[in-house]
DNA sequence: TGCTGGCACTCCCGTCGGACGAGTGCCAAG
DNA sequence: CTTGGCACTCGTCCGACGGGAGTGCCAGCA
C-alpha cells in the first residue's frame, strides 16, 4: 500500500468532493480517475486515510467526505495554484484599469474578485500606519471646528472635524498647517506620534489648547486600527452553497458585518505576500468554522500594505481560488504601485 | 354582511398571518379575537374578501394569506403607526448620541434600524444636490494633479482627484481656489453649475485647461447622482424568514449589493417626508416582488435631505415597522438639524 | 336578510414499511 | 499487496394511509 497512491486518492477524493458536493465512493473514484487498481484496493486505501483522519464517512456505509485535515494536506502537498488563463487576466486588466480613485480601485478589485471566484470577497485599505503622509490640510469650518484632512500616499484619504475648545483665526490655523507640513510630510504614519508630540511649543499660551485638540485628532487617526477598512462583496454567494453548510448561513452573514471580524479573518498573517490558507476550524472566529478563508497580501512598490483575500465553504476549489486571490492582489499592487 | 366587520376580519387575518407565518383558518380567526360572531358567518366574509382580492389560499382547503393588496388595504386603512416606547426612544437617543461624524451617524442609524426591526436596513447619505457647499479646497498632490475636496454642510466631504494636463503652480491654484470659494460657498450644490461656468475666464491662456479640468471634476461630482450613497446593514436578518418567501433569498441578496437598486429603492418618493410602503409588485425592481420596502425621508432644519427605511418580506409587523422607521428618521433628522 | 350549526368533501402532511442501491469491511485466493 | 466476492449497513425514495384542518354549501332560525 504505497504512500504515493494514498496521496492520489486522497486528491482524488478531495476533487471530486468539491466538483460533486457529494460523498465519494471507491467504485467512482476508479471510474472517473485512472488509478489503474481496483475498488476494493482503493478501499483499503480509504481505511487507511481515515485512520490517519484526512477523510471521513457522514454515515455508515456512505462515501467519504474529506476533513479539514484532509483540505490541509491537499492544499499544502498534492495542489498546485491554478494560474489564470490569458483571458482571464485580460479581463482582470481591463477591469481594474478603468478606476478613477483609491475608492474605486478597492470597490472593484472586490466586486472582480467576488465574481471570479463566486464567493464572498473581502479587500482591505492600504494600511494607514504602513503608508507616509503625502498631505495634512486643515480647514476651518467654524471659529472652533476646524476639519482635519489627511491624504496618505496610497492615495487614501481620512477626514474628522476637530472641536478646538478656543478658537482659531486663519492665521493660526495657517501656522500651524505650516508647522504640521514641514514636521510630517513624507513621514511614515507610524512615526507621526513622536514627530508632532511636542508641536504646542511655539505657539502662544492661548493657542496650546486648540494645537493640542487638532494633534490629538490627528494621532488618533493614524493610530487607531480601528480604521482598518474592509470593503465586502459576493455575499449572496453564500447562498449557493445549499443548507448542508455547517450551521447556516446566518451566522456568517452577521459576523462579515462587523469590521473587527473582517479584519481579525484578513489580519492575522499582515507581513507575507504569500498566499495564506485557513481551512475550517483554523480559523479563530468562531463561526466560520466550517468555511475556509484564502488571504495574501498585496504591495504598493515592493511593501505589503494590506490583505485581500476570500471566504468560502470548505469544500472550494482551492487551486482555482488561491489563482484567482493571487492575481487580483498582484493586479491591485500593480495599479497601486504604477498610480503614485 | 357588514363592510366593517370584514374589513375587521382583514385586519385579523394580516395580524395572525405576520405572527404565526401560517394561513388562518376560520375557526382560529375567532378563538383569537372577539368578533363575537361563529366560523361560519367569518367564511362567508372570507369568501367575499377573497373575491374582492384582498386574500387567497395557497391550497385549496388551506386558510387564508393576505395578499399584496390585502397589506395595502391593511397598511392604509387598517393601521396606525405603532409609536416606539420611551425605552426604546432612549437607547435610539443614547445609541445614536456617541457618534463622532457623520459617517459614524449614518454607520450608527443603519445598524440601529436594522436591530429594531430584525430586517434589512438602509440609510442614504444627505443627498449632495439638495445641500449647500461649505467648503472647497485644493490640495496639490503632483504637479499635475490636485485633489479636490468638497465640504457640504451636512458634513459630506467628497474627494476627487484631478489630472490637470499641464501643471498648476501654488500661485495658480491659490488664485483657483479662492475664485472658487467666493463663487460657490454657500451655495447650493444645484446651482453650483451655473456659477462656475464662466469661471475660466480671468485666467491666462495656458492656465484656462487646468481650470477647465478642475471645474469639470467639480461638476461630475456635484451632478452625478452616481455619488448617492447608501449604506446597509442586517443581510443577516434575510435568513429569518425562513425558505417560503418568494423564490428565494439570493436574488435579494445580489440586488441589495447594487447601488443603483438601493437608490431606486429608496429614490422614488425623494420629496415626501412622510412614509411610503411598497407592497410587493409595487416595487418596481423584479427581485423584490415578495419584499416590502418601507422608507421615509429625514430632514435636516426643514429640509428633507434624504430616504432611510427597511426592507423585509411583505408578511412584515407593518405598525412596528414604520414606528421604528419614522423614529430613527426623526432622531436622526435632529442629530443632523443640532450639528452643524 | 343575515347568522348559525351541521355535514360532506378536499387536500396537506406526517408516518410507516418495503424495495432499492450505493457503499463498506472482511476474507480467501491469486 | 492486490483482487473479486459476499454479506451487511444505511440512507433514500416511493406509495399507501390516516388524521386533521379548513372549506363550501345548505337548511333552519331570529
Amino acid at each position: 500500500m504505497s504512500e504515493d497512491r494514498r496521496l492520489a486518492v486522497l486528491r482524488a477524493i478531495v476533487e471530486d468532493y468539491v466538483a460533486t458536493h457529494e460523498p465519494v465512493g471507491s467504485r467512482s473514484l476508479v471510474e472517473r480517475h485512472s488509478l489503474g487498481v481496483s475498488p476494493a484496493t482503493i478501499r483499503n486505501d480509504m481505511a487507511a486515510l481515515e485512520d490517519e483522519g484526512l477523510i471521513a464517512q457522514p454515515h455508515t456505509s456512505a462515501g467519504r467526505v474529506p476533513t479539514d485535515q484532509g483540505y490541509r494536506v491537499f492544499v499544502d502537498r498534492l495542489s498546485q495554484v491554478k494560474p489564470m488563463s490569458a483571458a482571464e487576466r485580460k479581463a482582470i486588466t481591463s477591469f481594474l484599469d478603468g478606476a478613477v480613485d483609491l475608492d474605486d480601485v478597492m470597490a472593484r478589485s472586490v466586486r472582480l474578485l467576488a465574481q471570479l471566484t463566486r464567493q464572498v470577497a473581502l479587500v482591505q485599505y492600504p494600511s494607514l500606519t504602513r503608508s507616509t503622509v503625502r498631505h495634512i490640510e486643515l480647514v476651518s469650518l467654524t471659529p472652533t471646528r476646524v476639519l482635519l484632512i489627511l491624504i496618505a500616499d496610497t492615495g487614501r484619504v481620512e477626514q474628522r472635524v476637530v472641536e478646538t475648545g478656543s478658537s482659531l483665526d486663519d492665521d493660526l490655523l495657517g501656522r500651524l498647517r505650516s508647522r504640521l507640513l514641514e514636521r510630517v510630510v513624507g513621514q511614515r504614519l507610524v512615526d507621526v506620534a513622536e514627530r508632532v508630540g511636542d508641536l504646542a511649543e511655539g505657539f502662544g499660551r492661548d493657542e496650546v489648547p486648540a494645537v493640542r485638540a487638532v494633534v490629538a485628532t490627528l494621532l488618533e487617526t493614524v493610530v487607531e486600527r480601528h480604521e482598518e477598512r474592509v470593503m465586502l462583496a459576493g455575499t449572496a454567494n453564500l447562498t449557493s452553497y445549499g443548507e448542508d453548510w455547517g450551521g447556516s448561513v446566518r451566522p456568517v452573514l452577521e459576523a462579515l458585518e462587523e469590521q473587527m471580524v473582517l479584519l481579525r479573518l484578513l489580519g492575522e498573517s499582515r507581513t507575507t505576500d504569500s498566499l495564506t490558507v485557513r481551512i475550517g476550524h483554523e480559523n479563530a472566529v468562531e463561526s466560520f468554522s466550517s468555511t475556509s478563508v484564502v488571504t495574501v497580501g498585496y504591495a504598493r512598490g515592493d511593501e505589503v500594505v494590506a490583505q485581500l483575500g476570500v471566504v468560502g465553504p470548505t469544500r472550494m476549489d482551492y487551486p482555482s481560488t488561491m489563482g484567482s486571490v493571487r492575481a487580483v492582489a498582484r493586479y491591485l499592487g500593480r495599479i497601486l504601485t504604477e498610480n503614485p
